[in-house]
DNA sequence: ACAACGTACAACCACTCGGTTGTATGTTTG
DNA sequence: CAAACATACAACCGAGTGGTTGTACGTTGT
């Protein structure tokens, strides 16, 4: 795990972290939407939308197309699995201790049997 | 998705939004280890670590049992793969985006066939 | 042409975060 | 018992977050 790596999982992290853009990304996983179109789902500005929305694009989980006027946004899914895998990685940290678990109790004085 | 589930998430994406606390909770995963062992493994002060490690144990990614003086901790591996759920439900919106679009090219014009 | 729309961004504000030091309390060891 | 150790938590501080309003600019529709 190198330092960008690690960079990229604080900034996926953050965007996470907060249920205003969780929610953006579940509707632009699902299909595209305007920023506009995002905005009026919400109590809040538009401008604090598309803050939201920024900083889900920085963080890769969102992609923008520009079409005339508006901005739409699309979910990114390969970003979302990248997310996912590191997951795994540390639930296969945690068989890991399990195994070594195993090799405790699996003091077998006979190797051979 | 109910209100208390959304609480939860922030907590868990907010708690692995730091790359100290991903650490720590890789350390945790893999076996116990006491608050004060990890903090000599970082660069910070104890109180900071002893932080860190609260953040995680609030979001449930991590439980201590007390042994005499030390505080030891272990990694949740049910709570990460909660986390991974999510993500993989995320991914379900994303699928069923490309479902519609198939139906849009579906456009059979004998659905008796 | 011009009004309305959609977007982007700057400036500001209350609050939170990640770090610090200091202090209190319980536990182990000499 | 006293000293050292492990933990917990409060108070503080600079930086960042999530929201606001205001402004600027390109696009669309009448």
């Amino acid at each position: 795990m190198n330092e960008t790596d690690e960079d990229r999982a604080d900034a996926w992290f953050h965007a996470l972290a907060d249920r205003t853009r969780r929610d953006i990304l579940r509707r632009v996983l699902a299909g595209e939407h305007s920023v506009s179109t995002l905005a009026r789902s919400y109590d809040m500005s538009f401008a604090a939308v598309q803050k939201h929305v920024a900083v889900l694009e920085r963080a890769g989980l969102l992609t923008k197309r520009r079409q005339g006027r508006e901005a739409l946004a699309s979910g990114d899914v390969e970003a979302v699995r990248s997310v996912g895998a590191m997951l795994t990685e540390l639930e296969a940290l945690w068989r890991g201790r399990i195994a070594r678990m195993d090799e405790l109790f699996a003091t077998d004085p006979d190797p051979q049997q």
